[in-house]
DNA sequence: GTCTATAAGTGGATAGAC
DNA sequence: GTCTATCCACTTATAGAC
C-alpha cells in the first residue's frame, strides 16, 4: 500500500477537489482536470473508470467517518461534538462541496449515500423529541458547525461554532429534551 | 400586459422549476423541458433568448423581494419576519432551487446577485454587532426560516420555524443586541 | 408562435501505440 | 502509466418554412 512509485492518484484527488469547489461537480469537465495536472484525460481513465468515481473517491472518507459516528452509542451533546471535530479536522473541503452541489451529487450513488446518513445523524441527534421544534433545533446545530466549510477561509472559530450549535440543540432554560 | 392570449412563458418557467428542483440546473436539458411541455426546443427560444435566461427568470421575483425588504429600515427581528413572510407565501421553491444549486447558480450573473443580496441582509440581520458568535447566529436565523424550502412538503410549521429563528437570533436571557 | 432541420461545440469514454 | 486519435451522444443555439 505504501510502496507504490506514483502519487497520480492522489493529485487527481486533490486537483479534481479544487475544481468541483471552484465551478462545482458538473461545471466542471475531466479536461479541465487534466490540463491543471499537465496530463491528458485518457490518464485519468486509467485512475479512475468515469467521472463519478473520481468525485466518489473524495465523499469516501467523510462515509466511513460518519459511519464511526453513527456507530457510537452517544447521546447528542457528544454526537455533535464529534461531529464538529471532524468538521474542523479533516473534511471541511468535502462538506462545502456536497453543501453546494445537493442536486448534482444527488443523482451519483455516494452522495445519496451521504444524505441518508446525515438524516439517520439528524434522528440521533433530536433523540426521543420528534416535535417540530427539536427536529428543526437539531437541523440547525448540524448546519452551525459546518457552515464555515471551504469558502475562503475559517469563519466562525470552531469553539464558538460548537458553543452555538450545543446551545441551538438545548437551549439553556429549557432542559434539554429529556422529558417524555 | 393582462390581455395576452397565450400562457406559454408561464408554463416553460412552471416546467423548468419543476424540472431543475428534480434534477438540478445543470442536469436538467431544454430537451427534457420541451419534452415535458410537448412543445420543440425551438419554440422555448420564441420565449427565452438563453437557458440562463429561463433560470434568471425564475430568480428575478426573489431578488426584487429582497430589494424591497433591504430598502426597509427595519431592526433584525422585523426584518427576519419579514423574510419568513417572503419564504412562506411564495419564494419557497425558488430559495429551494438556490440552496441546492449554489455552484451551478453562481457562475450566473443573478444567482451572484442573490448571494450579494443575502449577504446584505446577513449583515443588517447581525446589526451592529460583528463578533463571530452574532454572525454566525444571524446565518442561522436565516437557515432556520428557510431549511423547509421545496422538499416534499413543509416539515416545520411557519411559526415554529419563526419562534425558533427568533430565538437563536437573540436567545432569551442574554439582552438582543441593542447595544452598540 | 411553433415547427423541421441543422449547425457548432462539448461532454464522457474507449482503442491501441508506446 | 501516459499518450494520440477517435467515437458518439447530447448540448445550446440558429435559420428559415409554415
Amino acid at each position: 500500500m505504501a510502496g507504490r512509485r506514483t502519487d497520480t492518484r492522489e493529485r487527481i484527488q486533490r486537483v479534481a477537489l479544487e475544481l468541483f469547489a471552484e465551478q462545482g461537480y458538473e461545471g466542471s469537465s475531466l479536461r479541465e482536470i487534466a490540463e491543471r495536472l499537465n496530463v491528458t484525460k485518457a490518464a485519468l481513465y486509467y485512475h479512475f473508470r468515469t467521472k463519478e468515481d473520481i468525485v466518489s473517491s473524495l465523499l469516501e472518507g467523510w462515509g466511513a467517518a460518519l459511519d464511526d459516528l453513527l456507530e457510537r452509542e452517544t447521546g447528542p451533546a457528544e454526537l455533535i461534538t464529534a461531529y464538529a471535530g471532524l468538521v474542523e479536522s479533516r473534511f471541511g473541503p468535502v462538506i462545502g462541496l456536497v453543501q453546494r452541489n445537493t442536486s448534482a451529487l444527488k443523482a451519483i450513488a455516494a452522495g445519496a449515500g451521504l444524505a441518508d446518513r446525515m438524516l439517520r445523524l439528524h434522528e440521533r441527534l433530536r433523540g426521543g423529541s420528534a416535535d417540530p421544534e427539536s427536529d428543526l433545533r437539531a437541523r440547525l446545530a448540524l448546519v452551525a458547525v459546518q457552515l464555515n466549510s471551504a469558502e475562503g477561509g475559517p469563519r466562525t472559530p470552531s469553539d464558538v461554532a460548537l458553543a452555538v450549535a450545543l446551545d441551538v440543540l438545548s437551549p439553556d432554560g429549557k432542559a434539554a429534551g429529556a422529558g417524555t
